[in-house]
DNA sequence: CTGAAAGCGCTTACAG
DNA sequence: CTGAAAGCGCTTACAG
């Protein structure tokens, strides 16, 4: 650690007497060294600190081992997760990441972004930035011709051209919304996060399947639009009360928007949850603190990223073996999972089917 | 970008019937290359989708225009405002970003971490880990022989080995505690994050000079430590309640802990800020839409990101001019702002000298 | 203004 | 089990 000198493995070799390519099999593992010049080497490695330069292994070896990541929004909850899991699964795995946000998710740099990753001759993309509008466009002309594998973390519409891994996000708006109906809820409202995501959009399909599961009616009176801001879920309650004064339960799209609709709720004097369920989604760390404490759907973020990780490193060794990959890409959505507090009133039956019943009574503190 | 077969400066040369330092000096900007000659290139250039290999340019250089970034805790609000400035400042200045996230801010394993990036051969090192315990000891034995550039984002007790870019922590605890006595209050009490974290002692000394500055005694009836979480804010407040029933404002060092505090004040029936002034420290996202919102002291974040990147370049190329970096290292402490919305009274003189007067009747809403 | 040569620090075949 | 040669894809002096 204290040379001035960097020093190479043409020192390390001299200092052990040895060549080049012996240090070289020593510092790759190979078994075919002598058992005491492997200890002559090793002991230079040591007492000198010598490190490996890797962007000359990189060279020779036509292999950075390092993974290109793309992201949006680390100040939001799921984007920062994501990345801590990709960063910790490639740590585990030997690989490298180097780390490009863009500051909307609906980049219009597309090539320029994927051109540096390619300079920089990155092993494998992984694409964290959520689907919204036609920004995954590219994956349709490029990604069958990107020289390095590339995989999309999240859902997305249509037919993914690049292998995807991302959260059932239907199954969000199914598992919110069925618990809302268990616990005697008949006007179940939706604040959606912005239509132009898919994220958005398949949270409302799943809130829309299950009303219509049990016989009700998907009004779009019923329906908000928000853009994931605590502000937005405020303004959209405020919405809803107008169009539905009955209305007796509110799936906010995440846990933001669920406490402005609490913060909304507490203004009207409606009390949560006797007159109003919510139900948030993320599950992120003041949901349990909130007032009441919130109702709501986690997400297996950390999964998704690790698993992201798994798979590119799949698609590189493959791509390395056989020049190139020939599975028809395919995608992948992980099971979100319900998190009940007291945002939302109990469940009066344990059979979805007969979900619609009397609204309880005001329920315990 | 549809090439499968890697192209290099050696096919530019070929097609456009130059040399290959023709070529590279056309791809570096050099002056002297001759108008039609120029044209010529580039316009290969352009239809191939040529970019060259940054890994044997660094090679070359012997610079990779990588900095190494070590942060910890990304789920957090600091951290991730602090790494996004950093890759925002980092890509304008031509910059890529490696990352490794760490799991504790206590790691022991700095060696090992320092070696792998120098592996990668960092051009300089962004060190954005909070200073915990003496988790920064190992800046006073190897700074000063650090193979490249190393700056500390943060502050930390005692003599910065190595430049250091932090938040006047201490200056956190003197506003939120000047604007709480200015408000009326002469019980305030502290709930500090983690002792054995510099910036909560920090914050902690201000709040206790400023209780002194004006002739307050900063008992440690008023002191509990929390953890930076929700939690540990309720519970801290419980705690200060016992100790002191008359206590009338509370400083909590995050805003997550200063919900807690809401959480813990709503419950036990003490009414903010009428009965108890409470200030934040953050101002995350949702500070505005607690209930009441939040009054809080930012943190000027991005700026420190920002600020680093453009230091660690400067002691990059002043490394690579003089061989060696002869500057003593200095910390730089950039300033916080308050934020006043209606979890405090207001203030009932503008001279902070005046501040101990009659606690004011209920704000209106 | 342009090119032939050497080299950055490694690893990959190829001999022995 | 070990080494001499060639090469990864660039750039840096050095000539001209």
């Amino acid at each position: 650690m204290a040379h001035r000198t960097r020093l190479t493995i043409r020192d390390v070799a001299a200092a052990a007497g040895v060549s080049t390519q012996t240090v070289s099999r020593v510092l790759n593992n190979r078994p075919d060294v002598a058992p005491d010049t492997l200890q002559r080497v090793q002991q230079v490695i040591r007492e000198t600190g010598y490190a490996p330069n890797m962007l000359a292994r990189s060279l020779t070896q036509g292999r950075s081992h390092i993974l290109g990541v793309v992201a949006y929004g680390l100040e939001y909850f799921g984007p920062s997760r994501v990345l801590t899991a990709v960063e910790r699964q490639a740590a585990e795995m030997g690989y490298g990441i180097t780390l490009n946000l863009i500051l909307q998710p609906e980049t219009s740099d597309v090539d320029h972004l994927l051109s540096a990753l390619r300079a920089r001759q990155v092993d494998g993309i992984i694409w964290a930035i959520p689907e919204v509008s036609d920004n995954r466009a590219w994956s349709r002309t490029k990604g069958a011709e990107m020289p390095v594998p590339v995989i999309l973390v999240g859902g997305m519409a249509g037919k993914p051209y690049l292998p995807s891994i991302g959260i059932d996000n239907a199954a969000i708006g199914c598992l919110a919304t069925e618990h809302l109906l268990a616990g005697g809820a008949r006007k179940v409202g939706i604040i959606t996060g912005p239509l132009s995501w898919w994220e958005s959009r398949q949270r409302l399909l799943g809130w829309r399947q299950t009303l219509e599961a049990h016989n009700l009616a998907p009004s779009e009176m019923l329906v908000t639009e928000g853009d994931w801001t605590v502000t937005s879920g405020e303004q959209g309650l405020y919405r809803l009360l107008e169009r539905c004064p009955d209305i007796d339960a509110i799936f906010a799209s995440n846990d933001q928007m669920a406490l402005g609709v609490l913060h909304a709720a507490h203004r009207r004097g409606r009390s949560v949850p006797e007159q109003l369920s919510v139900v948030g989604v993320d599950n992120i760390a003041e949901a349990s603190h909130f007032w009441p404490p919130m109702t709501t759907v986690y997400q297996p973020l950390t999964d998704a990223g690790a698993l992201a990780v798994v798979e590119i490193d799949r698609l590189i060794s493959k791509t390395r073996q056989s020049r190139r990959s020939d599975e028809t890409p395919k995608m992948t959505l992980l099971e979100p999972e319900l998190i009940v507090r007291e945002s939302t009133r109990p469940v009066v039956s344990l059979d979805p089917a007969d979900a619609r019943v009397e609204p309880v009574p005001a329920a315990l503190d």
